[in-house]
DNA sequence: ACTTCATATAAGTCGTTGCTTATACATTGG
DNA sequence: CCAATGTATAAGCAACGACTTATATGAAGT
């Protein structure tokens, strides 16, 4: 769990996805994301799920209602992901900044 | 095409990845790829035509050899999702971004 | 306690996907 | 031209994933 690839595997639904971008313009009960998102409250409550397995949110009991909310940092492994092939671009942007200063004479 | 939903997809899958990460320490033809993972030539392509479907590599002919390579951007539109929906992270993408832009021919 | 409302889980269905083998296509060398 | 090599595509299959309906769990009001 909260591996890249339950990241990339939650984030590769579109349904999934959009109920994520939903939570961030803030928090949300399931009922809400049901009446908002053409599909059952079971497929909701499955995507939240595997968007908290992810890391990517998390919930809160309040009553009857469950609120689901970004977990703020829940995307930092994909970023960290990235960053590692950062290094990637930053060898060839050496070396076509090697190249240029041999041209600049 | 070269959509969010294929990039996510593209790299959703554990072998898919696997050979992303490996060209992006360099490029490689098929047979390279095929020699170094434990799957069949025809898999092998399969993922690479996802890869290249989703935008982050792209395929080069020399003689009967097909050298598969990163797509220089091809992560920036995940990149500019992820910023989309966490500003925190925006600073630090930025930095990535800018890194993107001088790739540009 | 019983009913109602909100959510989670179970079970089943159906389309998708990742793999395989077999075959077609493309390029080079004899 | 033919054989060999490298890659892509086709066809088929087993596993997975996203959805459904039905049911279980949990909490509040009467």
């Amino acid at each position: 769990m909260q591996t890249e690839d339950c990241i990339f595997r939650a984030l590769a639904d579109p349904s999934r996805r959009a109920i994520f971008e939903r939570l961030t313009l803030g928090e949300a009960a399931v009922k809400d994301l049901t009446a908002r998102f053409a599909i059952s409250q079971p497929a909701v409550s499955q995507h939240l799920a595997a968007l908290r397995n992810a890391g990517l949110v998390r919930a809160r009991r309040e009553g009857r209602l469950v609120y689901y909310e970004v977990e703020p940092r829940g995307l930092s492994p994909l970023v960290d992901w990235i960053s590692n092939y950062q290094a990637f671009w930053k060898e060839r942007l050496q070396r076509l900044e090697q190249l240029l200063e041999k041209m600049e004479p």
